[in-house]
DNA sequence: ACAAAAAATATCGCATACGATATAATAATC
DNA sequence: GATTATTATATCGTATGCGATATTTTTTGT
């Protein structure tokens, strides 16, 4: 049997289950990055730091896809916390520019084992990685 | 060049790309839903109901792996608009029952377009979305 | 039946996300 | 070079999500 209304059952949604398992991978995380102070977004933008060390705040929403009004009050968090520092571009006022610390840069040692304890709870084929990875990045960028 | 760094890079994450899809879907729909006067989270409540009609709210946290301290205002929320009612189970009082008026019923007619409207903007192929489907909830269930 | 354990929700505090609007700085155009 | 358009951040309000703790109700064990 089957009705007009099919489309609007959770178990047909394609969007539901992404947001369910970007919740859970959130939860998941918490525990591990307690230990480094961090919360997820705050994680992804250390992650971002790490990488690049100096970094325009646009920039940073382009790379993590969130707007500067979420990420301002979280970066203004982690200069708090001394991992980064924010100051503004001199050759043009409109932009920011954060800056990772020492001490942000020595909470990388710290972090680099999180990923791997992740992953355990996930588990994955290679194949599976690979075709989710894929399919999330033309989602991403579509 | 690889450094034993390498997992904390955007690009060589996993978790990274489900947030930001599910960012990017939640955005998405707001749009669409802003018309029936609902968020996202409203709305996969709202097709929980439609489904069932009259729904324990510990089910409820089931379905959408989300807690009780997150729905709790949510239903309020919906009941307030007038899509639901709330009541306690009388045969075990730590029990609230939720259940679908006919203002939050006629509202699944208003819905029954939407979910066609985003996956127009997703445009996976066939095989992409059931391969998309089972891995999400692989790790769903895991 | 009564105390202890378990189950379910209630409450609180904190940290996102995002739309909407405002403001500041720079670029473009005439 | 003054005006307009564009770009980037700032501010505000609303709605989640979640951990932690407390409270209420039921179940269990004896």
């Amino acid at each position: 049997m089957s009705s007009k209304y099919d489309c609007l059952l959770l178990k047909n949604q394609i969007c539901f289950p992404v947001y369910a398992v970007s919740n859970k991978i959130v939860r998941s995380y918490q525990p591990f990055l307690k230990k480094l102070d961090l919360t997820y977004t705050q994680y992804i933008v250390m992650m971002v730091m790490w990488e690049n060390e100096i970094v325009n705040e646009k920039d940073l929403t382009k790379n993590l896809y969130l707007q500067s009004n979420t990420l301002a009050p979280l970066v203004k968090k982690l200069q708090d916390k001394g991992y980064i520092s924010i100051s503004k571009d001199e050759a043009d006022k409109r932009n920011i520019i954060l800056k990772l610390t020492e001490t942000g840069r020595a909470l990388k040692d710290k972090a680099v084992d999180i990923p791997s304890s992740i992953s355990k709870n996930v588990n994955l084929t290679e194949e599976e990685a690979i075709s989710f990875y894929k399919i999330l990045y033309k989602i991403l960028e579509a």
